[in-house]
DNA sequence: GCTGTTAGGATACGATCGTATCCTAACAGC
DNA sequence: GCTGTTAGGATACGATCGTATCCTAACAGC
């Protein structure tokens, strides 16, 4: 076996261009040229470590979601110890919303693919799978948290969930247009969690 | 001046099919060719009404808004009489969710036209507008019902509405992906409502 | 009826795209 | 040292893109 090559290697760097010109300049400047002089190397190399240009839209779409999988184990375990609910949840919005550079650059290119699937029947299968894992995982501390007293008992774990989640990429999508920044975007968060954990009966009746 | 032709008909009849190829293929499948098929006229015809391809894509964004736009004043105008707060969001908020094909057609446009403009500076200026307007709107109405006692002291108008909007969007990312219906966007919605205009004392204490 | 403008048919331009092909330098195994 | 495989350079393919150009049919104004 001649000049061995790490072929994962390569697919890495060759992966991390596409993103880096679908997160900058968006899908539509992905092309096969962009990419190799993104990367650094000739047409032909981008060739050889991939099929086609599917493979490598495939492969970018992986990488973005163990990407974002990692961010959210990462801001999780960071959380050490601190296992309430609301730290938890705490962790997984704040590791959907865009903070520094790179979590916008990725967030861009998450959204592109989103955007590309419901139009291209080539993408949706990988790009527009529903995010059970997640939701279940969410609610199901979020339905402990609600056994324990933390949260009022007229609330629904499930649909609390699932505003929340849809709450972040709304957020997402005005902090990736500029509408809005990232802090601005944590504080509304925020100011959600905190009427979701408020105590059930408030201690003043309504001004009438 | 010989063959008198309705230049604003020509045009609207181009646009159109603009936005049916950008609703059911992309931005992406969007071509002069592809218009002149969809419009069934010739190429040179489309080259005859615009200058060139962004006047055709500006003219599709402003067309798309004008929907938009229009669909929120309908639906405010169909609750005549019921002036309060919740209605009023209600309208709102069912405006911008897609409901029937044509809403998710052109939902679907329009998502493809703000992706399109993260990264496109020719269409940034256009479609990453701050919808300032529509938000003082509602945040003022809400901050009647606060005066009103319709609204819990303690509760932000501008947050809400904000949140509101936001969650309106992601859910409405959620319907295009086909992950839940526009009921059940709905249902999350109302759900949201229904806490948010909630008596502020219950009447019963925590159970611990 | 002649003339000038308008609406649009026909065709071609260079650029860029994904993909295919041909070829060679470099090295492992014998 | 010879041989066969691998990694990648060089180049070309047909398709499609936005845009430009040339030309003519149809009609309004005189």
């Amino acid at each position: 076996m001649p000049k061995q090559v790490d072929h994962d290697q390569r697919r890495r760097q060759l992966t991390e261009a596409l993103l880096r010109i679908a997160g900058t300049r968006g899908l539509r400047a992905v092309s096969m040229r962009e990419i190799a002089a993104e990367a650094g190397v000739s047409l032909r190399v981008v060739q050889y470590y991939f099929t086609d240009k599917q493979a490598l839209l495939d492969s970018g779409l992986t990488e973005l979601t163990a990407r974002l999988d990692r961010r959210v184990r990462q801001r999780a375990a960071a959380t050490t110890g601190e296992l309430s609910a609301r730290s938890v949840l705490e962790a997984v919005l704040g590791a959907i919303l865009p903070t520094d550079e790179q979590s916008r650059l990725d967030s861009l290119a998450w959204t592109a693919y989103y955007t590309a699937a419901l139009t291209d029947p080539a993408l949706a299968a990988t790009a527009l799978i529903r995010p059970d894992a997640l939701e279940d995982f969410l609610t199901t501390r979020l339905t402990t948290a609600q056994q324990a007293g933390d949260l009022a008992s007229e609330r629904d774990p499930r649909t609390e969930v699932a505003t929340l989640l849809a709450l972040a990429n709304g957020l997402t999508a005005s902090v990736l247009g500029r509408q809005r920044s990232h802090e601005a975007a944590t504080a509304i968060i925020d100011y959600h969690l905190d009427r979701l954990f408020e105590p059930t009966a408030t201690l003043w009746p309504p001004p009438d």
